[in-house]
RNA sequence: GUCCGUGUGGCCUAAUGGAUAAGGCGUCGGUCUCCGACACCGAAGAUUGUGGGUUCGAGUCCCAUCACGGAUGCCA
């Protein structure tokens, strides 16, 4: 609807050029807002106001001769001049519920699909596997992956790259450690088990012993030049690290596997060549012994230019290397529109380099979007870094069995005589959404508290709050006995409930757009929040099973249907699954 | 030092430069002989850190300033 007004706009204004009302230079971003206010109509435009200057006009009369220009169209009953100049237009009934039986009838909400399919590599997670994933792991994964679900859904094809870190200096450490337990005739698969704990193991040796240490250093050397022996114990090592991962992508309904690992040591070849390249460009400069890059808008203390460095006095490479190879390999073997990274914030400065020395260097094609979808830290309820009550960085799979655990007695107390096995279903779905939702429900850039009673609670902005709305819609169709999709006759909006809940059902494609030209699932959640809300209300005010009449009950069905329906999706886009009960 | 981020009712959180700053928690008061009250309805509660500026219009943009957090040459 709001593409329609636009629409109309356009024609205004090229209109309102003719009969030189308008500058024929001029060239208005043509800006249609929902208005907040019932009073002001369901939409707005600030045109008049924008282009009052050029014409020489004062706001209102120019908003006068917009009006005058303006295309019929049915789906406008009336528009009105407010304020400074605003217009305010307001849509025909029929129109909503015309678009209202759209959505109905369509497995995809009536939602505009992009006209422009991109090619999108969304690179998220990328847990260093020498550990465990622990809670800071946590959000680069939800929030990715529910970005690539509604990149997904409009239709872009999205290429996930999991750019786990798998060739690190650590493995030098945890190699030898290896080593020694096959000398004892351990068995490494069991020790690896825990993967903390043997990292812990490991590094306890390497402080302590100094021929540990030393051995260390010697098998990172030989397990970078390709060292067969070093490789066997390492491709071992990497194995149950990302069967690890693995578990935890599986607990936690992210839609990583295993094909979308892109590890690392993968660019490994191709490293040589980034220096190479860049030394031909004449852009690299050694500095102290490592080989730099130096650019103008990037200066540190004093104003003393700041480098990038891409060489390691001795020969080593860094992750800025490897970030270079990777942009080439996206821009050369994916051909890639755009590329998202979901990483910490604290790594802004790092990507700011990279994205101006790519495409400086012609790593990636100015076309080529690079964003850094920075996220802040996870705090815990004490407004430092989240960590166990023991002090320790709390393991991410411990953290979700917690979350299980809890949601379990929870779904109890209140279902005291539902069977066992039905709550384990139902607190292993509510555990994860709750985690998953009080992460993505927050504004992707700042800090969260994460904290587990205000995520499990059934008030206010929760996914318990949201799972429920939709078992009660759910439970409607149950008890009616109808199928949710076949329902008869039309909708009908009588009631204030029933329009606002109708008007809010239309905002979905609003919410899916936003997500993905921003990244930021937040505006998803707002959204369902507001939507269950609105159907609340609606349940509350409008009896639907025991309406006055069958037209009025079939009305409501569909709208319990539609919203039941939006609830579903939207939940699946933040990567969150329903229940039919709870 | 420099750069980046954040600062919104008691607490948490929202708001593509638009109209009366929107919700939630908590507090107070209502509503179950009625489709799931894990709900709904209502009330109180805010000069958006401070001071300037740009604009018809600023929580949002610019400058200054304060507070907190982060980054800042061989970890990622």
């Amino acid at each position: 609807m709001k593409e329609n007004i636009q629409q109309l706009l356009e024609q205004t204004v090229a209109i309102l050029k003719q009969e030189n009302i308008l500058p024929a230079d001029a060239m208005p971003r043509i800006q249609v807002d929902r208005t907040k206010d019932k009073s002001h109509g369901d939409f707005a435009t600030n045109l008049a106001l924008m282009t009052a200057k050029p014409a020489g006009k004062n706001p209102r009369e120019l908003a006068q001769l917009i009006c005058q220009h303006l295309p019929q169209s049915a789906f406008i009953e009336k528009t009105e001049i407010a304020g400074p100049g605003f217009i305010n237009f307001f849509v025909a009934d029929n129109a909503l519920t015309d678009q209202l039986e759209a959505a109905y009838v369509d497995p995809d909400l009536n939602v505009t699909k992009t006209t422009s399919p991109q090619n999108i590599v969304v690179d998220y997670s990328a847990p260093n596997l020498a550990k465990e994933m622990h809670v800071g792991h946590l959000r680069s994964a939800i929030i990715g992956d529910s970005v690539v679900r509604t990149l997904e859904f409009l239709g872009h094809h999205v290429i996930r790259q999991n750019h786990v870190g798998d060739w690190g200096t650590q493995f030098g450490m945890l190699l030898t450690y290896m080593e020694r337990l096959q000398q004892q005739g351990g068995e490494i698969s069991m020790e690896l088990h825990n993967l903390e704990k043997f990292y812990r193991a490991a590094k306890k040796c390497f402080d302590e012993d100094e021929s540990f240490s030393t051995r260390a250093r010697e098998l990172v050397v030989l397990l970078q030049s390709g060292d067969a022996h070093c490789k066997e114990l390492w491709q071992q090592f990497i194995d149950i690290s990302l069967a690890h991962c693995q578990e935890t992508y599986d607990k936690l309904g992210v839609s990583l596997s295993r094909s979308d690992v892109k590890a690392e040591s993968s660019y490994n070849d191709d490293l040589q060549n980034v220096i190479d390249d860049l030394t031909q460009q004449g852009l690299l400069v050694e500095d102290n012994g490592a080989q730099c890059v130096f650019l103008d808008q990037f200066k540190g203390k004093d104003g003393d230019p700041l480098p990038i460095i891409v060489q390691k006095t001795g020969g080593g490479f860094l992750y800025a290397t490897t970030d270079l190879a990777a942009i080439r390999y996206r821009k050369n073997v994916l051909k890639v529109d755009r590329v998202l990274y979901f990483v910490d914030a604290r790594q802004s400065l790092h990507f700011q380099q990279i994205f101006t020395l790519a495409k400086k260097a012609g790593f990636a094609t100015h076309a080529m979007s690079l964003e850094h979808m920075a996220f802040g830290t996870v705090m815990g309820e004490d407004g430092k870094p989240f960590k166990t009550r023991s002090g320790d960085v709390a393991k991410l799979a411990d953290l979700l069995d917690e979350a299980q655990q809890r949601a379990y007695d929870l779904v109890k107390q209140k279902n005291p005589d539902m069977d066992q096995a039905q709550l384990k279903i139902i607190g292993d779905v509510v555990g994860i959404s709750a985690v998953k939702y009080a992460d993505l429900s927050k504004t992707r850039t700042s800090d969260y508290t994460f904290s587990f009673d205000s995520m499990l609670s059934f008030e206010g902005n929760t996914a318990p709050y949201l799972l429920y709305a939709y078992t009660r819609v759910a439970s409607i169709f149950a008890k009616a006995g109808v199928a949710a999709d076949s329902i008869e006759g039309e909708i009908i909006l009588n009631s204030e409930q029933e329009k606002v809940l109708g008007n809010k059902l239309m905002q979905f494609n609003d919410a899916v757009n936003n997500v993905a030209a921003k990244g930021l699932p937040h505006v998803m959640c707002s959204y369902l929040f507001e939507l269950a809300g609105a159907f609340s209300s609606f349940y509350e005010a409008c009896p639907i099973l025991i309406a006055e009449d069958q037209a009025v009950k079939n009305s409501r069905l569909k709208l319990a249907a539609l919203t039941a329906k939006t609830l579903q999706q939207g939940l699946s886009l933040l990567g969150i699954k329903t229940l039919e009960r709870m």
